[in-house]
RNA sequence: GCCGCGGUAGCUCAGUGGUAGAGCGUCUCUCUGAAAAAGAGAAAGUCGUCAGUUCAAUUCUGACCCGCGGCA
């Protein structure tokens, strides 16, 4: 095991919840370590989205490389296959300059996919087809996948809608069944997870959501509108874009935009966890120091 | 003090003479190009208290307690 792990990249992982710290974690070990790193954040991706997704400022980085951050526009969908693949190429960079790559973010299922190198068949979206297949029921999608892939309907869940058309959407274009997941270990990982209390962690949240509120939040939404995003496509981000624009819609109150981010932000939070908490891959830290130790001990 | 309305799951409330439901929350879980997305499952109530009618009461009756509104 060991030696098949030597030739591997070592990269360091860091997870956690929204509000957790990660951003600034992932910059002292970066700095220390001679590291760069890679977002792995399914928002913070779009450019103009910096206050509502809590995007690190310059001068926060204090001069550590990041990458994957500003690499996409709010207007088209960014996708988890994309980010695989850039994510790839940043770490192949950082590598080839001899420095380490941290990979921080919150997006669970991008890290899985970037540490687990899933495969995901090879089929771009198509959302005119989408969009038919959205006026069908789950009975019926559910019908039409169990003919033309019965292997992939075994698995499935039945009642999730857009995992049923995505299933659809693949067969349909390639005309074979959706395969079962390769995975493929390219990278020889340290996971590190951050540990916060949820008591805590609520705190933070309200906190820094006050603070975002001082920044601005609300003017930003105003200009991702007004640079031509609909208010659908705005909510669809969720969280902060989300209640933002409906109180800007005079949807809500001011009063309910605020409670609602509270509530919403809080189960994201717990969301989260849920990809990381039975992980035994994971070392669990309190403290910076701890946090330094451990990476020591992986990369020397 | 009188009149009216209400007291059912942590919260907001449905409901029925045969010991109860929903939404939200909580807890578990899934995750095959939207993942801040999408979906699944579970736990949870002596139905305000006491008494009466009844084979049977959370449901009907009475008293009392508590909350809200009105009149004094």
């Amino acid at each position: 095991m060991e030696s098949k792990r030597r030739n591997k990249t070592k990269i360091v992982v860091i997870v956690g919840p929204t509000a957790s710290g990660k951003s600034n974690l992932a910059v002292r070990l970066a700095k220390k370590f001679k590291g760069e790193i890679v977002s792995a954040d399914s928002r913070q991706v779009y450019k103009g989205m910096d206050i509502g997704t809590g995007k690190i400022t310059k001068k926060e980085m204090m001069g550590v490389s990041h990458h994957l951050l500003d690499i996409a526009s709010p207007k088209r969908k960014f996708t988890a296959a994309q980010y695989q693949e850039l994510a790839g190429k940043a770490i192949k960079k950082i590598n080839r300059k001899n420095k380490i790559p941290f990979v921080c973010g919150g997006t669970g299922f991008y890290i899985k996919m970037l540490t687990e190198g899933m495969t995901v068949p090879e089929v771009s979206p198509d959302w005119s087809l989408r969009k038919e297949l959205e006026n069908k029921s789950e009975k019926e999608l559910y019908a039409t996948l169990k003919e033309m892939d019965p292997r992939r309907a075994r698995n499935i869940e039945k009642d999730n809608k857009r995992r049923l058309i995505r299933a659809i959407e693949v067969i349909k274009k390639t005309g074979r069944s959706v395969p079962v997941i390769k995975k493929s270990f390219e990278y020889n990982p340290l996971f590190i997870g951050i540990k916060i209390s949820q008591e805590e962690l609520n705190q933070k949240i309200e906190k820094r959501l006050l603070e975002r509120i001082k920044q601005g939040m609300i003017g930003e939404v105003k200009d991702l509108r007004n640079s031509g995003l609909s208010w659908k496509r705005l909510e669809e981000f969720g969280l902060e874009y989300k209640w933002v624009a409906k109180y800007l819609q005079n949807k809500i109150s001011y009063e309910k935009m605020m409670e609602s981010l509270f509530t919403d932000i809080k189960k994201f939070s717990k969301k989260q966890m849920s990809w990381w908490k039975n992980d035994e891959k994971i070392n669990w830290i309190k403290s910076y120091k701890e946090a330094e130790k451990i990476t020591e001990n992986f990369l020397y």
